[in-house]
DNA sequence: AATGGTGATGAGAATCTTTTTCATTACAAG
DNA sequence: CTTGTAATGAAAAAGATTCTCATCACCATT
């Protein structure tokens, strides 16, 4: 029950937060900007403010529902967070997203972080390189 | 010889560019927006445009001689490239930033992108944790 | 079911970062 | 020195995100 979630983060069940919420969970694109967003609701006839947008994605980033990322390019994207963390490979060229989580990779930033006296809380990695498709390889 | 560094860029060797690239080199602060570096040259009365800031710091990046970060903010953050690439560990509450390299994460960098038919060009790590400073602990 | 308090929303203005435009200026080759 | 072309500065524009504030909707309580 999604409803659910919305109120455990201690927010209103409205509309706008429902419609917000379905829409990432069902989306094809799993990394979506508010932007994104805001005309997908357009085009399902929803008259929702991209401002609504921009506060419900806060927000439920907040709740840690989704995650932000901040692309290149100088925008955020976001993602339903479906338990699973994992991070980006990115093509420079297409701009084609796969996703991936590796436990060495994982491992190591912990005790990264702790070999400098941090206490991990998040990371972000994206590695960008040039996807299989032949276009987009540089001659 | 920094003016040959400007020279091989493909690019004319002005006072815009020198400033630039000699403040790069002497600033204490590793990483500087676009911004830091407008007001670090007002404060040394070098009357250097703002835009011209970003379109020397773009064409530096190109040149690969400066790295861009995207950091959270929605900013840019940029730093010379003194050969060695390297990571960083943020402190979220202090903004403090540390670098590190780590070869275990680079080497398996590589080898998911082969994995997943990509040629990695590029990647962006950056863990973000609390430092060692007692007042960046939450309670 | 009606009501009221508080939080949520929408529209537009505002802010912030970055890019573009265009007239003027400065390199650097001859 | 002259002169073509690239580079610059100022201001405007663009793009992303946040803020303001009057209005509206959720929902606990009647």
């Amino acid at each position: 029950m999604d409803n659910q979630d919305i109120r455990k983060a201690g927010l209103k069940v409205t509309l706008p937060r429902v419609k917000i919420l379905e829409l990432l969970e069902n989306s094809t694109q799993r990394h979506v900007s508010a932007e994104d967003v805001y005309k997908m609701l357009i085009d399902k006839d929803e008259e929702i403010g991209l401002a609504t947008v921009y506060r419900v994605l806060t927000q439920f980033e907040a709740a840690g529902l989704v995650t932000r990322q901040n692309f290149e390019g100088g925008y955020a994207v976001f993602e339903l967070d479906r338990g699973g963390h994992h991070d980006h490979l990115v093509c420079v060229v297409c701009g084609k997203v796969e996703e991936f989580v590796d436990t060495t990779i994982e491992k190591r930033q912990r005790e990264i972080a702790n070999e400098h006296g941090f206490e991990m809380v998040d990371h972000s990695l994206i590695i960008y390189g040039h996807c299989g498709n032949p276009k987009c390889h540089v001659g």
